[in-house]
DNA sequence: TATAATAATAGTAACAGTTACTGATATCGA
DNA sequence: TCGATATCAGTAACTGTTACTATTATTATA
């Protein structure tokens, strides 16, 4: 893999976010400091990573978001804004292996989203 | 909202069914004893039966899946043929109250995926 | 039972989000 | 410094879904 000054700009733009911003979202942002990159550049470098396992994809439906932070841990889905921001809580470590217990399906991880209102709607 | 055989072919095939079918996938099953349903006629009532709280969307990336089954419950998706499959285990009670404890959102409800291979794709 | 209001339909066009293609440019090992 | 090639910008194409339109089916009421 080739370096490149895009990849970078993605890669910290989205690093230096707390919110977990849509492949749109992080092109328009980009645009301000590297104003010619492509929407295409945006999405090839954003499936890179996530296959690479610097970034983590978060689909609900609509468009994706993107977390720079890749070690799984828990999101919250607010419905109102649509925006998605990190719940910091500990992990369930045995929920893989209890669903295991349940069923015959072998488990490499697991998603867990809440639903609801973010702090700043509720205002 | 008026009656349909339509909606009703929808909603008693999803509940048929133990996997959770995307839009298509139910629309080709609903052609052999419907013949001329439509895609749109699928999609609305798809969106209608969400909407009222008869059936459950799932939104991994890529087309949605459906399941006849509304109450909260969690899945597996399998990584290696992409279907989505129900694993029968308790619900985490305490999560919600968990996650609003650690943060100042108002949670609502909470989505459980577990991914992994399922049993078929073991074989 | 016939009528009128209107919800739902089939079929198609349009849309959003994303990926694939193209010829030009940047990176980097030899 | 050069050659191979990964990446780029720009654009076309694709997938999943929603919206539109004229027609048909449902249902409450006369």
């Amino acid at each position: 893999m080739k370096h490149s000054a895009q990849r970078d700009a993605i890669l910290s733009e989205l690093c230096s976010r707390k919110d977990h911003p849509t492949a749109d979202e992080l092109y328009w942002s980009l645009r301000q400091v590297m104003p010619n990159i492509s929407m295409g550049t945006v999405y090839r470098n954003l499936s890179l990573l996530t296959e690479t396992g610097q970034i983590m994809r978060l689909s609900y439906g609509g468009a994706d978001h993107f977390d720079g932070n890749a070690q799984n841990h828990y999101h919250l889905h607010c419905t109102d804004c649509g925006r998605v921001y990190d719940i910091e809580m500990p992990m369930f470590e045995k929920v893989e292996k209890d669903a295991e217990n349940h069923s015959k399906a072998k488990i490499t991880s697991h998603i867990l989203t809440f639903i609801g209102i973010c702090e700043n709607c509720q205002k």
